[in-house]
DNA sequence: AATGAATGAGGTTTCATTCAT
DNA sequence: GATGAATGAAACCTCATTCAT
């Protein structure tokens, strides 16, 4: 794949993210992809084999970029706190970057038919692995509590951060002013280190 | 509404919840549906003017439910903690009985255009609005840490159920038979314990 | 057919031709009509065989009614113009009466395959014929041009005042004030008088 | 739009002429349309936006033609009584050339509510202008009749051309051999030229 | 590679009519 | 006679995808 062609699919990508994230997969027409890429609209086929597959490609890409990124933050080498924190920044300020990426991300991805191959499942749990593995890593430190399933802690902060999103991309009534991005990310990582800590003194069992 | 009338739009619905659980909402046909059913095509416009809105109707004889549950655990009187954690029963124990409808609440409704309406917003916001409220007595009552936003809170705590969820729902990879709902429900508590209560002695702030 | 039924079939006839006026024949829906009527829309059924039969009654009703007026015109026996005179005004006053009925007339009935049949046919030439023979008698008499066909002269006449009613019924545009329904009337019979009447003076041929 | 364009809009166009003429336009099908002009069913959708929008383009295209004739018949400069007769043997001329059309334009296109709107109106009416023009033009030069409403003359004459073409077109009774074309044309001519001209001498006033 | 006209399967919805109560 | 829930055929239109140029 030469760079011409790369950087056209790029085109094509971000346009597709522009118009999924506003009028969502389903109510998207290939058309208005081509329209805001400003191609033909032939020339999609000839850089995807179809508007799934557009979807597919986004997912994959993005995807892959998170599980890069917890790679880098686990090869670096600094406490499992921090490397959590280092993640959930990553997700916020991707969000800050690139708003209608996440959106398709959270919204469109995980409803589409096709998303649901082995393939993708193998990627998609490839990150909650990298998760797993610094939170597990915790525990062995002493860092955090010892009684929490290394899955559902990382399902509970995904779940977190996703939901909190959702709420800036969808919620009209959220107050985004009184809650600015970085507000959110804050109390989130405070509410998950809490959380995730070793049992409390006195704690009801 | 006579009767009839009800349990007529109850097996439509029902009948709807699970087309749209198996197929997703864009790809179920009405034809699906009233099939599924066991009524005639055409009766499905008796009881809904479009497929849209036997999806709209899903979701807010669903919510109302919850809406009324959070009323109810109130008015029941038991402390903050206590409460929280009937709700979050009580959302365990739907998905238990009904899969189906969760699903569809999780991925089908908050992708349609439709949904996002003043109307549904509100009722959205209804239910957020007992938690908050439960919180902020958790709070005044010294239980829950008086740092943590009642609003991001109750995002968090919703978060965490739905995410958990969808890995029931969804993905294959996840061992259901190691994690029982009891079991994540049971660590979902007590992390949002954890993570609520009042700041822990020597944290790092 | 006893007194009651026929009552009530001709509420829904009015019904019928007031929906028809607004909306056009195949616009309008059966429902529409039995609101209108404030009868259940299954009655309509008891009375009629189909929405088409209700269209085609109307015709027959109204139409015989204009029969019967040229038949009393005729038996009346004023003079061929008088007579011509006689049934226009009856067109004419019958559209200040019940426009709506006039509207169904001229823009619903011909447009109904079904309308299209032998026996409506015959009712509808019946109505011609009638005008052609006062207009021969006035030929004999030497009131009207000898060269002038009947057929024609009865054609030019029905299309001349259906046309004109048209105007009041459908243009935004056609200035009503300016042009009272008389007038209107008057301007017609004066340029058919002369139109029907004898070679002028130093026509060219 | 280019001229492949406009060619391939034309034989929509005509085929749906056909189908109409023979069918009635509720009756049509838009399959019957893209069969009748040998085009793919989805093709209809590229040339036009709807059903509607169909039959709106047949009463444009026509329309404007006789517009179009009207102003040339005037810039041509023969006196109004001939100007008069121009315009009608274009009319029976153009039913003779494809009765299907003037079919389409009497009974189909002005029961369409989408007809009645400002837009066609000024069209429609730009027609009847150019009439009532060579009408008055004709009463200040002394050869038709002062007292008689440049308007109605213009709505008889139309009136009567159209109900001529109507029996043509859909009386199974009337005798086209008795009455060729050119013989209806001829004394509609008479009767007008008779009925617009001056006051006959003796006229009952 | 790029274009966009052409395709046609498939979906939602309408609505006249039936018929059990 | 009166009712209106139930029926399901049929219609319009959309839109992803193909393919000749």
């Amino acid at each position: 794949m030469d760079e011409a062609t790369t950087q056209k699919k790029d085109i094509i990508l971000n346009a597709a993210i522009k118009v999924f994230a506003e009028k969502g997969y389903y109510s998207s027409r290939t058309l208005d992809i081509s329209n805001e890429a400003g191609v033909a609209y032939g020339s999609l086929y000839h850089y995807f084999r179809s508007k799934d597959d557009i979807l597919m490609s986004i997912f994959q890409e993005r995807w892959n970029l998170l599980i890069a990124k917890v790679r880098q933050v686990r090869e670096q080498g600094s406490g499992p706190e921090e490397q959590l924190g280092m993640v959930i920044d990553f997700i916020f300020r991707s969000y800050r970057q690139n708003p209608d990426l996440l959106k398709v991300m959270i919204m469109d991805v995980p409803r589409l038919d096709k998303f649901y191959n082995p393939e993708n499942w193998k990627l998609y749990n490839l990150f909650f692995r990298g998760l797993m593995e610094i939170f597990h890593e915790g525990q062995e430190q002493g860092v955090f509590a010892a009684d929490v399933s290394p899955i559902l802690a990382t399902i509970i902060m995904h779940g977190a951060v996703d939901a909190t999103i959702r709420q800036y991309v969808y919620n009209p009534e959220f107050n985004k002013e009184e809650f600015p991005v970085e507000e959110a990310r804050g109390q989130i990582m405070m509410v998950l280190r809490r959380g995730f800590s070793k049992k409390v003194e006195g704690e009801k069992s």
